[in-house]
DNA sequence: AGGCATTCGTGCACACGTTCACAAAGCAGG
DNA sequence: CCTGCTTTGTGAACGTGTGCACGAATGCCT
């Protein structure tokens, strides 16, 4: 019985901020704590308390009055809510410098999240192994989606590669899409793309940056909590 | 003097997406096209065509109503407003496979983003060679950052040196810091941090794809949870 | 020159997100 | 039980972002 309040719709902010609430919950819990304010939960986080109740909320009345939230009890019920109850298969697209970093890069696995497989259009990279995982055809990408129920892929190609990879896995049957590459990805409205690029990431930082320059003095230490 | 207009402060959500229309316009430019409407850059974009106009209306009027805008001219305006005139050096603090896959990716220094250098604290990793830069350990970060002036920091460190390496970069006169590792860094506040951490998209996909198969057809996995 | 088609720039209304402030609800101690 | 302290949960105010709709400006054609 996936009770009234998982079909209620919740923020995409606040969707995005569970996951910084669960890592911290658990990493508390693995320390021995096992109650926490909003207060406290909101420090660690870098946010608003106000934010962090209201975040919560959304989930369901988990905290009590005068004491704080279970943090064991929260931990389970943000899981569930964001659907990490079970594994998901993810498929990596691109067995370059990236790829290989992702697919290398353990805390994957451990998360949730393990490497179904490595796909790659280069007949040079198939078949050599990386991290344990033998790269594979782009050719195979249907068979290993079906084979292990896999639904999010990821797609770590250069740009001009990039749409054709995103083509192959929605044709494979992938509803979900993490994209590094630096191009905005057509899609059928279906499949869920977020993007992770770099250089706009950089340029953000740039933009700040140059406007402080714009100011006169080098101001420097002016140390506060966030 | 253009500088009355560049005192006036760009919302984030545009600041956000302006590299996109950068990096569509740039393209374009080199396809030979030199003149857009607000719509194409829209669908390129994959934005609604009034928020590019208004986006664009920040850096001032440079369209021509009934043509469109000159591409050329937009990319050197947006240029400018992002600070991309300069190149900005960035350091790169971890050595591991992540910091290996950014010092390795070429577009970051095509981009105007050249590497500086990348330091590590395991004497192990110091010395070796990747992607044409020698790793060298983190106490020479000061004088990396102050020969090359460099203002931009890469966290590509395991979560639990990432405030450490944060210290560091912040100690050594960074003051903007792209974080990939999976923690909450404390910083003074004159110092601008931006996070990238694949484990929370995964899980922003993931709730999505969960919340999806809530609908009805008894799909898949709903079976096999632990 | 005048009319028509096109496209920019922006005022306005609405949606979304954040923060404050406070009542409600609990615990502790006498 | 009653008083006082703590912390949640949420209504309401405020701020930011989005998208429509339309006037204003421009080019083209006759």
């Amino acid at each position: 019985m996936p009770s009234d309040r998982s079909r209620r719709r919740i923020p995409d902010a606040t969707v995005a901020r569970l996951p910084v609430y669960l890592r911290i919950l658990t990493e508390q819990a693995e320390e021995g704590v096992d109650s926490m304010s909003s207060d406290r939960l909101a420090e660690l986080a870098g946010v608003n308390a106000a934010k962090v109740r209201k975040d919560l909320s959304y989930l369901g009345s988990y905290g009590t009055r005068g004491v704080g939230y279970e943090v064991a009890y929260l931990v389970y019920q943000i899981r569930r809510e964001l659907g990490l109850t079970r594994d998901w298969p993810v498929v990596i697209v691109g067995a370059g410098n990236l790829g290989q970093a992702l697919a290398g890069y353990g805390g994957f696995g451990e998360r949730g999240f393990p490497v179904a497989g490595v796909v790659d259009i280069d007949p040079g990279k198939v078949g050599s192994v990386l991290a344990g995982v033998r790269v594979r055809h782009i050719d195979e990408l249907p068979s290993i989606v079906q084979a292990k129920r896999v639904s999010i892929g990821v797609i770590a190609t250069p740009s001009l590669a990039a749409q054709d990879a995103a083509d192959h896995l929605v044709a494979a049957g992938v509803t979900s899409i993490l994209n590094f590459a630096p191009v905005v990805l057509t899609v059928p409205r279906s499949v869920e793309v977020r993007k992770v690029d770099l250089a706009v990431e950089l340029q953000i930082l740039c933009y700040h940056e140059q406007r402080r320059g714009g100011g006169l003095h080098a101001v420097t230490t002016r140390s506060a909590t966030a």
